[in-house]
DNA sequence: AATGAATGAGAATTCATTCAT
DNA sequence: AATGAATGAATTCTCATTCAT
């Protein structure tokens, strides 16, 4: 039997994509991750048969890290507000850890390249914070707007959150209580 | 004299860029740019040196426009409240009128190829917009944080909005008052 | 009635076109000939119709310079050895004295660009210098050569004592003293 | 293991290179030339990093090859004049054999594009017959000159002597015999 | 499975030449 | 006649992808 491709590898590759698409942009040659990622450049096309392949799968691959991250310890048993906490701190502690990350993910994100189906299903892996958001609006916590822009204003917030975060990394407390207090106000009843 | 060369020209070959880049992203080729605006490829260079030079020169171009946009009419003398609302409309308006250009921008935004002192001129041309920020937030209207946090809240929110009404445009006013609610809310003092 | 073309003009073009030429070889642009001429671009299109036009006149232009220089003063009533020497002194002197001009006229001779018709019309402007030799060869003064390979050797030793004296130009007249010594011993009968 | 790099290509890349560059000049365009050496235009540049590249590898080749063809049998224990004839000998027969390796090195020569440090290590090639003119000089046996217008002259006469042989091959080795008396006669002492 | 040489379509850019002013 | 903007074919070089080893 012929020898099993390598988790590791393709692991390699997507880790050497993400920092090389951070850095130059997603048109950049895959020569250069395959050499970061220390395989042939022939190699590339043994894990992902072509480059739009790589760029939906390492879309999959950020998002579904990102649920992983979310997703642990979130206390579904606590109040919608401690709930809404968790998810805010988890998100921008991941934000703030991993840049390269975030603005791959937002460049594959606006890329033509990425299909619409890997953008859903990449949605699908947050279902479970959507279902979190959509029980606390129609608990009535939450002003009356639809739990999409609901969770938007939060990713948008959060987002600024990190960026801030990330310019001041002395503030990070400050910046993360501040923007989870803005977004609160921003959505809360009263 | 030989012809001179036309303003007019120029802009077509701005337009169709936006146009080009905004479905097909930044690499696409300067053929398609050129065809699209009517002109030969060759006379795309003689407007902008390179495709580098032409997407700097094309961020600017969005970037004044946009100001050009949320200027005229800027109620100085109003309460803060309404010079916000002012800034928050007419960038709401401009985003859904003009999805492209807003979509180029951003993409420009996060491109490599857009040099940081392209970046930089870019916000030279809000100076005015931030200078309200700052001074409504040293008036004590909002709560302490510094005003680029608060400009970044605002654009943050704005955008979402923008996304929500270009989704279901029925909704227009809706969202757009919903989403200043909720930009006020998150910063206002009280 | 229009303006007539002008010669200055003309002349301003291939002198250009010889700064050019010899520094960066017969591939570098017309604008830059033109530039340098102070001329448009599609001005030099008026007095040359196409660049080859220009490289074989302008071949025409410096072998009927060259040949303008060898010959006034040639000392038709002289000795062989005398006439020779004027006719190598006043080719040595304008090569140091124009490097530019030998550079580019080698070239041009070396290109596919330059018909065959213009280097025939070149030698032509030699005939005199042929001539000379012709009758000194048939007159028994030396080996048994054809006069061409006579003239040739002279040529070809001239080149070598140009580019000696551009390299030392102290040792000028020793040179262009030793070059004509090599070529009379190497061509003459004792 | 892929297929190595093969030899072979490279040496059909630059014999392509001289057929196409002698008959139409440096300007040539890169696709002649793989055509011609069987290659895909993408392998050149797999083998020479850039046009520039190729030119200058392409010098330093042929003037390799001059030596090498150059050296062998050379008669190191003979007379000046031996050693000096064998030179002068296989020179001739090279640049009677290889018209257009003898035109292409010329126009490398005095192309802006091989650089002035490949020239000087194309001179290295040929140290030891500069030796052996240095030698001979020193010996008394030339007038006093500096071996380098000794060489040049040499050179020269040869060059010239292959341009008549190649436009009289039935007068070869006439040619060959009176060009190398001239030159000993134009240098050697009496 | 891994490698990297080979491929050739495609990209940005140049440049001789034309032509409107 | 002079100008320089407009043109588009041609050129060098890149790069995703294939394939021999």
């Amino acid at each position: 039997m012929a020898r099993p491709k390598s988790e590791d590898k393709r692991n390699a590759i997507l880790s050497a994509a993400i920092e090389v698409f951070a850095e130059q942009g997603l048109g950049c040659p895959t020569l250069k991750i395959a050499r970061l990622a220390g395989v042939a450049e022939g190699t590339l096309f043994n894990y992902f048969s072509s480059k739009d392949v790589l760029l939906n799968e390492l879309y999959l691959h950020i998002k579904a890290e990102l649920r992983d991250v979310m997703m642990p310890g979130y206390p579904r048993t606590e109040t919608v507000k401690k709930r809404a906490r968790h998810a805010w701190q988890s998100y921008v502690d991941w934000g703030v850890a991993e840049p390269q990350k975030r603005k791959v993910v937002a460049l594959l994100g606006m890329s033509a390249q990425v299909t619409e189906q890997s953008k859903l299903a990449g949605m699908q892996d947050f279902c479970e914070v959507n279902d979190m958001m959509q029980e606390s609006i129609t608990s009535g916590l939450f002003r009356d707007q639809p739990a999409a822009f609901v969770s938007a204003i939060m990713g948008a917030l959060a987002d600024t959150t990190i960026d801030f975060i990330r310019r001041e990394p002395d503030q990070a407390e400050r910046y993360a209580e501040a923007g989870f207090q803005a977004f609160w106000s921003a959505t809360a009843k009263e």
